[in-house]
DNA sequence: GTCAACACGATTGTTGATAATCTAGGAGAC
DNA sequence: GTCTCCTAGATTATCAACAATCGTGTTGAC
């Protein structure tokens, strides 16, 4: 039944407790990785996913490839059109608009949802990651600041206890990377963002319900009105801003 | 490589405009006839959906049907583990409850973004499916003021041209299909339902998307607890209603 | 009698090859 | 010179076979 002594290719088996980098990428690694590239903008807009190329490069069969651009088109990150291949999905700026419109309804829930079902300790951690966010604020660590603005609505939305929405937004999310770093450059606006989230933890730790949606609602209108001005603005000046990554 | 004396290539001719339908299922006429035995219920919840079984079902290989339960995965219809095949996704009556919320504010978006962007038509085409709604609960047709819901939400969808809203309400609703016939099952329900919906109605046609929104909210509250409460009846009464089919 | 190790059957994950389809480039007619 | 038809290359979609893995039933020891 087996021929131990052949295929090369099995000599590579798994190195089970080895941290080393996989010799073979399995399925899901190749999602993550191939999510990760389109995140970081080393693959373009509009630009055709070749399955042998995304084959080679992933270091997985043909077959994986495929099933992994299935799951980025549900996800909504690649486009696909029979017999003719996928390609990067551009998400252009009324779509990022939208985009931010749902996910503005869908924090809201979440943030009605942690008023009313956060246990004492989740809000004291909200209350923590706040707390971090004004020290950064003070220091002008507008990086630090980001990362702490993305930990407070993950904090948030962990007590919320609300799976749907939770995934939902992590969707939503994943769409626009590209356009999460604009807002936070414009001048006025860490100031007036600290004040909006301090209004959001306070209501939820108020546990009033109404208040924490309403200021979540109004945390993330502005967000989007922001972007909105942003995008008109570039769209007169200069082309697409790539260079505003994290790093 | 070819044969260059008589190619039989030339008797394929293209049929650019004609949308002929393959005699054997393609791949995404097999996506859909899954998705709908699942919504028929002929796929129970819990129920092992072996690949070799599903290929013979729907004729195509077993290489589409991975496919396909990719993206019934993604649409969160099915789960699947790792070398331990996929299932039927059982929604629990507390994810059904998050489902209608996540819907709700999604649904609340439309409504305002309805009462924003509907053309004249539209404003009349929905107060037609309204009228409609209304004569059916007159004539004791819940059947038929079920379908005009459906119509009704659709066409404030329509209304809305909000695409990611969109997408997700439908992928939303396709997870509660076994849930949608139990709340017009009670008996106050429905007038109260109608009630609801002219509010919604009215508010977009008046322009007030802060109403139209309110109004939209409140329907799918009701609608929300109304089936937490039949769904704790149920609990302690009989099984499963599998019987409240649409025919 | 109970528990653990083992082997078998069933099912999933992967690979390579084959057929169907689309895009691009060139030959020929007008 | 331009347009149309056709051929060739490239790419996707599908299929059948192989390898790896998991669950189950059985055997054996204590």
């Amino acid at each position: 039944m087996s021929d131990p002594a052949r295929t090369p290719a099995t000599a590579v088996r798994r190195a089970a407790g080895t941290p080393r980098r996989p010799p073979v990428r399995s399925a899901d690694e190749a999602y993550q990785e191939l999510r990760e590239a389109i995140h970081r903008g080393e693959l373009m807009p509009n630009e055709r996913l070749i399955e042998v190329e995304l084959a080679a490069r992933l270091q997985v069969s043909r077959a994986v490839v495929r099933t992994v651009l299935v799951r980025l088109v549900q996800d909504g990150l690649v486009v696909s059109t029979p017999n003719r291949g996928a390609h990067v999905r551009l998400v252009t700026e009324e779509e990022a608009v939208e985009i931010l419109q749902a996910r503005a309804v869908l924090e809201a829930l979440t943030a009605r949802q942690a008023a009313l079902h956060a246990t004492a300790r989740e809000i004291t951690t909200i209350r923590r990651v706040l707390d971090r966010m004004t020290q950064k604020l003070e220091q002008d660590d507008l990086l630090g600041y980001s990362e702490g603005n993305a930990d407070l609505h993950a904090a948030i939305i962990a007590a919320a206890r609300h799976e749907t929405a939770a995934r939902m937004i992590a969707g939503l999310r994943a769409q626009l990377v590209r356009f999460q770093y604009r807002t936070i450059l414009v001048p006025s606006r860490p100031a007036q963002s600290l004040g909006e989230h301090t209004a959001v933890v306070e209501a939820i730790a108020n546990r009033d319900p109404d208040a924490a949606e309403a200021a979540m609602r109004r945390h993330l209108g502005h967000v989007e009105s922001t972007l909105a001005n942003t995008a008109s603005a570039a769209r007169r000046g200069a082309g697409p801003s790539d260079g505003t990554r994290t790093a």
